[in-house]
DNA sequence: CACCGTGCCTGAACTTTGTTAAGGTGTCAA
DNA sequence: TTGACACCTTAACAAAGTTCAGGCACGGTG
């Protein structure tokens, strides 16, 4: 790595660090050392760790609210709303832990705002109530954060555990609905829209008619 | 505190901490300290500090395991879906941060997975595929997860910055929507009966007839 | 050109925290 | 009485966050 350390530089490379060796590996030293300077160095340009972390989260909350921003009114709210749940795991997804990790972050920045005017219009527009549409995206986000949690907790701890074979034998006598489930159960993408499908599904019963 | 630790004692305690000043603060010497022994007695009862939060995790999910087990099937499968995901919030609240340190914690234990047969057996006579009620059981889990992480970032940092007023300052102009969506917003239990009514209404859709 | 302030970084060192080593003190059985 | 074992103590180490004093390079100013 090349000298001149900058603020964003250092927020990069703490979540290409956070990536390639996770959480716990995210030490002020490691991170320096990444960026080929000593620990010290950072410290001029960053508070603590925390405001670090701060940091990492405002990044990702922006690059999450950009993608929201970015997704084009298709004249259907039910394929937007969906588009909205799908751009939001995406981003999760491009970070070790990211949904436990940086989920529940308030971020205060007038763009989140602006992006959040955008879809109560559009949702209004659709026919929810205000109140409605408040709760459609709060709630989309919070069936996102929870399924993403679960999910990255599945493929990124120790893999093989969740073999259904083996998963099975674990399991030992009884809990026959347990195992069959198991092995029907898919994960990823289609396991996520059957999921939404659902969510949505929910949605579109507030609506009028 | 009385002397004699054991694995359950030390374990409360650790919860205890946790609630009384948060997951930073829970290091080993205080918790030590709050036993009334010394640090290094813990290492005794416990291998190591990631070992106690497994067991703190462990705790905490029998603890739901034990709650959505003892919910009595009331011959409604949403009535019962209801219970459940109040049972799982109502344990996720008790401790601080509960939803983000213990969600997505896979539990090791055959009594969860009678607790879930006993579920997946009550959604399939409820009219739902095995596929279908495995759906509705992680759906149910990701919705009150990611409700109860946002719920918790609210109400557990410091207060005061997200009531109304202060917030509509901060909003400075424009954004209208967001400021009413602002004032229509409750928190709590009502505003969380009301999402997950949401989707128990899409769950119903999945129902034949 | 010399000077000096400022921005950015280094080296050493301090503190907190997880953890280990070695050794005590009690109880209970042979 | 003597071990053996369970349970705890004190001392100490290593890693990680953080601070401090100083150094090197630059730009502008006399």
């Amino acid at each position: 790595m090349a000298k001149g350390i900058t603020r964003e530089r250092i927020v990069a490379a703490a979540l290409e660090l956070l990536n390639d060796e996770g959480m716990d590996a995210l030490t002020v030293r490691a991170l320096a050392s990444r960026l080929d300077v000593g620990a010290p160095a950072l410290y001029w340009h960053v508070r603590n760790k925390q405001e670090l972390l701060d940091e990492m989260s405002t990044f990702v909350m922006r690059r999450v609210t950009d993608a929201v921003s970015a997704i084009p009114p298709s004249g259907s709210w039910r394929d937007d709303v969906a588009a909205y749940a799908r751009a939001l795991r995406a981003e999760y997804l491009r970070h070790r832990d990211g949904a436990r990790i940086f989920s529940g972050t308030r971020l205060a920045d007038p763009e989140v705002v602006k992006a959040k005017e955008s879809w109560l219009a559009r949702l209004t527009a659709a026919g929810f109530t205000l109140a409605e549409a408040d709760d459609v995206l709060d709630l989309v986000i919070a069936f996102v954060v929870g399924f993403v949690i679960e999910e990255q907790e599945r493929t990124q701890s120790e893999p093989g555990r969740y073999s259904p074979d083996e998963r099975d034998a674990w399991l030992g006598e009884g809990a026959e609905l347990v195992k069959a489930a198991g092995h029907l159960r898919d994960e990823g993408d289609p396991r996520f829209e059957r999921q939404l499908d659902i969510v949505l599904d929910g949605l579109a019963t507030r609506l009028p008619t």
